[in-house]
DNA sequence: AAGACTATTGTTAACGTGTGCATCATTGTG
DNA sequence: CACAATGATGCACACGTTAACAATAGTCTT
């Protein structure tokens, strides 16, 4: 069917070792001949028989690129600055392989044989179970997005609790005192880390925050919304808000126009993650941006150097957040 | 090093052909030979090794999706539907490939041993010549979301002319009648269709529009705001405005409230493409959706029987799409 | 009861590539 | 000039799997 190294072999009237060693640039082979080799390939059209290489070489040249999940919950914008990351890095020398780890019914089909390296974009704790597998089968692999402490394993996550002190301070000096905090879900590490920032801001520029400024979130447009209306109804409500990712900010603004305020105005808000749509709706979001392209360049970066000098490393790397001051936030003259 | 079906025809005292049969559930072995067999692999955790398969068996496993670009224009929600259709479908029967066309500096390596199938999510006529590359070497492909008509090649897109046709008879049912229209880039398959599907409405509904409603653009925001801007100058503005993308239409509405106009309460706004942003807005914009995911989902499916029946069929299909109304638009009384 | 047939298993080669070792020619050395 | 050293190439096998064909034992037919 297709052209082997035998049939250029034949054509080039050498055996069809010489031909694999001319195509691999060994050492071994007459420069002439490697070019006349070369030549005939190319003419011929030649491409390596991947699945041969593979078998013989024990390496796949696939590169695992792992969801939590595909199907629900994982946003778009996450989603396409990871792979773009990734991709940017590998080049044409492995193949991206793009999964969701809830669409695994088991894990057995991941091997040192058919996965040269993976990469874990985790956003949930239950993906320590997988974690746990590839590490134990001897798989390079790097996660991403989440701590992970299982030994051999490369970890690269973003810097939240500066994030969120970033932008706790930034509140802060725009003049706000009576500053809220909406929280993100409880047990959940960047919603620890997120009100650590917070607080660790507070506590910086000596600004006291009374107990009824805090509420806890779930993540969702809906649990901003409703803490929201709790602020509202305090007495004093707060000027500012900060809410640990846009998607509750987004709630909360909401919840805070239709008591017929504005924002900013009124009350400022800062959202966290910079989503896709942070710029979009208006006023346009105040938020923190996590470098997630950077993440994932970073993580795929560090992932070939260990496959390629096959050493592992167990190796934390935080990244620094980054404040986007967008219209949200308003300057309170004192 | 990892345990293979000689390893198991050790154990179980048979021959390696044997256990492969079994494993693969052939009439051809005893059922309880099978049976004993399959305890063993699992006991053992034997996985298959899918390079030698994928050798002897000419069958890679792998599906390729490839996008125009990973890098630039690609719109994150565009491509998280993608993934996600055709991811759904596919299940664990394949590895999911994806990857930029532009990243290829040679289509050298898309054989028909490295790729059982692929899918071109088509947002250009310059992936004309990939499409020729892999039709060529008679690798079973669909190609979404742009028309194509390549010989054995199965195409899946939505119905552009209808979904402009759509939206553009909303808006005269909604009384309005001096309705203008942003187009498309000049060139694009789809500027051409949404242009026809709006002008089919005004005939339908016998309105009639003076060419100065008609303003060429460029899918951006910024030719959108230029747009709207030139509207906004006639002596007579439109009361309703169609724009061909989400993006302009974006445009359009930030150069209306600039003018000190709101929408929709002075103009309405129609977009297409019902991008991620679009609900998140103020106000929220009524667009037509394009079924990307259904469209993904379509293909794959279609694909996968071509490949498992081996049968090229060259096919068209058309998916509707579908109007979502939101609150750009007003209701005029008459 | 002999031959034909069937059910089950084994033998061997094949897929395309890489590599250790053998081979051969050529050059260098004393 | 004989022999070692070097450079270039080929031979044969290995990787893990499937499949055509062979082999064996047991069953059926007449």
């Amino acid at each position: 069917m297709s052209v082997t190294i035998k049939d250029i072999a034949k054509l080039a009237g050498v055996s069809h070792t010489t031909v694999s060693r001319a195509l691999n640039n060994s050492p071994l082979i007459q420069e002439e001949t490697k070019e006349r080799i070369r030549q005939i390939a190319k003419q011929m059209d030649y491409t390596p028989n991947y699945s041969a290489k593979s078998l013989v070489l024990d390496r796949s040249y696939n590169l695992g690129l792992f969801f939590t999940t595909l199907s629900k919950g994982t946003s778009a914008g996450f989603f396409y600055e990871a792979i773009r990351g990734v991709n940017s890095v590998i080049q044409d020398r492995y193949q991206l392989i793009v999964k969701g780890i809830d669409d695994y019914t088991s894990f057995q089909s991941i091997t040192r044989k058919s996965f040269d390296g993976i990469i874990v974009v985790s956003q949930s704790d239950d993906d320590q179970s997988i974690i746990e597998h590839i590490a134990g089968k001897g798989i390079p692999l790097v996660v991403l997005n989440r701590p992970v402490s299982t030994a051999g394993v490369l970890n690269v996550l973003s810097d939240e609790e500066q994030g969120a002190f970033l932008a706790s301070s930034y509140l802060i000096e725009q003049g706000h005192k009576r500053i809220a905090l909406i929280e993100g879900r409880k047990g959940f590490k960047s919603a620890q880390n997120r009100k650590d920032g917070f607080e660790r801001a507070m506590r910086h520029y000596g600004v006291t925050i009374p107990e009824s400024y805090r509420l806890p979130g779930l993540y969702d447009l809906e649990s901003g919304h409703h803490a929201m209306q709790q602020f509202l109804k305090l007495a004093k409500p707060p000027t500012a808000v900060f809410s640990c990712n846009d998607e509750m900010a987004l709630g909360a603004i909401k919840a805070i126009s239709e008591a017929g305020l504005q924002v900013p105005a009124d009350i400022s808000v800062v959202g966290f993650d910079d989503t896709v749509f942070a710029a979009y709706v208006t006023p346009a979001l105040t938020t923190v941006r996590r470098p997630i392209e950077q993440i994932s360049k970073e993580g795929a970066i560090r992932l070939l150097d260990n496959i390629e000098n096959k050493h592992h490393e167990t190796e934390q790397v935080l990244l620094k957040t980054e404040l986007i001051v967008r219209e949200s936030v308003k300057q309170l003259s004192i």
